[in-house]
DNA sequence: AAAATGTTTGACCAAATGGTCAAGAGCAGG
DNA sequence: CCTGCTCTTGACCATTTGGTCAAACATTTT
């Protein structure tokens, strides 16, 4: 089970399936709600397959977490100290907010994991995590102090950014509700609304 | 099982203990996550002294939950049409992450029914939440209208407010660990991002 | 203090759960 | 075609799960 380089094609395929089918069930039931079983059935293999795959439940959870941190650290990590400071951000933003519309089982992996207290992924938020955000929340209050950007903490800023693109994500089913027979272009009305929300916010 | 009137004091006495044990128990793992078993535990009671009060584990839930929605509301229902729009949403803001911070489990508990796609309080969200927040909304687009707040959507603006608030509950492990080692006023800290974040956002 | 009512629990059940295993099916290289 | 390897699964297992029940224990009412 090298994780690395899978040898076969059919190890490659049905690992694929499996790490699909475990998003599908892991994200909307959190770890312990879900099942072997769920799995299996929605990867269209048998239960003892899987286990010939991976060695147990709490490692497929943890293939998906490490493979998903850093994806998910990605757009942050691209934020370039050298670019100009509101442009820099809202693309961020709006980086964030397209991966919330196109990965939301990702998100919501992620969320899950969270509300249950982190316990697999302590080490990495910690870790690669908080280095990253420590370093990008220094770069922003650089920016401030340089006058390049109205005052603001770094951190809540940078928290203020996961938290309103990831609720399109994790709460997507009471925006429906919510916005039921309104016209359906609310990721369009989302993006707008935070590119004015992130530039009022930041324009010195 | 009067909801409305528990009869005799033991009975007060154990619903509550119930309910208190089962929205510690709830609210980390999720309803499909959480057993009976350890809700019992939590609680000090036996299993079999749990179901001679609530017939059935769903039922606990939705206990919790039909409470919680109520309450969960309170805030915005309270947001006065006649009075001043900034002042009025500044302490929507306020009242919001004071519940985020006093009843954090409440608000995971909530969290982890949206993220699971809200199966026993979907009728709640298209009801009673869906008519308030269109009847709040369109104050708030009337206040934008005669110019005392900065055009903004009024859906995405209390989109946006519950998503802040709700993420120093929802993500309070990840928060934390982000911000270890730095000053223990990340409440404060917090109340003043989000109130520089709307002044501005809201300012016309 | 007896009767009636309310509360508690040990023992139990059927189904579901994570995981094992041995035996069979499929496939590649010689 | 045969040999050795990878892949697949039915049958199985111990434990956990939501839930039941009758019998014991408390408390209140008469």
């Amino acid at each position: 089970m090298n994780k690395a380089q899978p040898r076969t094609r059919i190890q490659r395929k049905n690992i694929e399936t499996i790490l699909e089918a475990a998003l599908d069930v892991f994200s909307q039931y959190g770890f312990r709600g879900s099942t072997l079983d769920q799995i299996a059935k929605t990867a269209g293999l048998s239960k003892p397959n899987l286990l010939y795959y991976f060695p147990s439940k709490e490692a497929i959870h943890v293939a998906l977490l490490s493979e998903l941190m850093d994806n998910w650290l990605g757009p942050l990590r691209s934020m370039n100290p050298d670019g100009d400071p509101i442009p820099e951000i809202l693309s961020y933003v709006q980086r964030k907010l397209e991966m919330s519309r196109d990965f939301p089982r990702e998100s919501r992996l992620f969320a899950n994991e969270i509300i249950q207290g982190a316990p697999r992924i302590e080490d990495a938020i910690k870790g690669d995590l908080k280095t990253l955000v420590d370093d990008k929340a220094s770069v922003i209050s650089k920016w401030v102090s340089e006058g390049k950007l109205a005052k603001v903490d770094a951190y809540h800023l940078i928290f203020s950014i996961w938290s309103l693109t990831q609720h399109y994500a994790d709460f997507e089913v009471q925006v429906a509700l919510v916005l039921a027979e309104k016209n359906e272009r609310s990721h369009e009305d989302a993006s707008l609304f935070l590119t004015t929300l992130f530039t009022r916010l930041l324009t010195p």
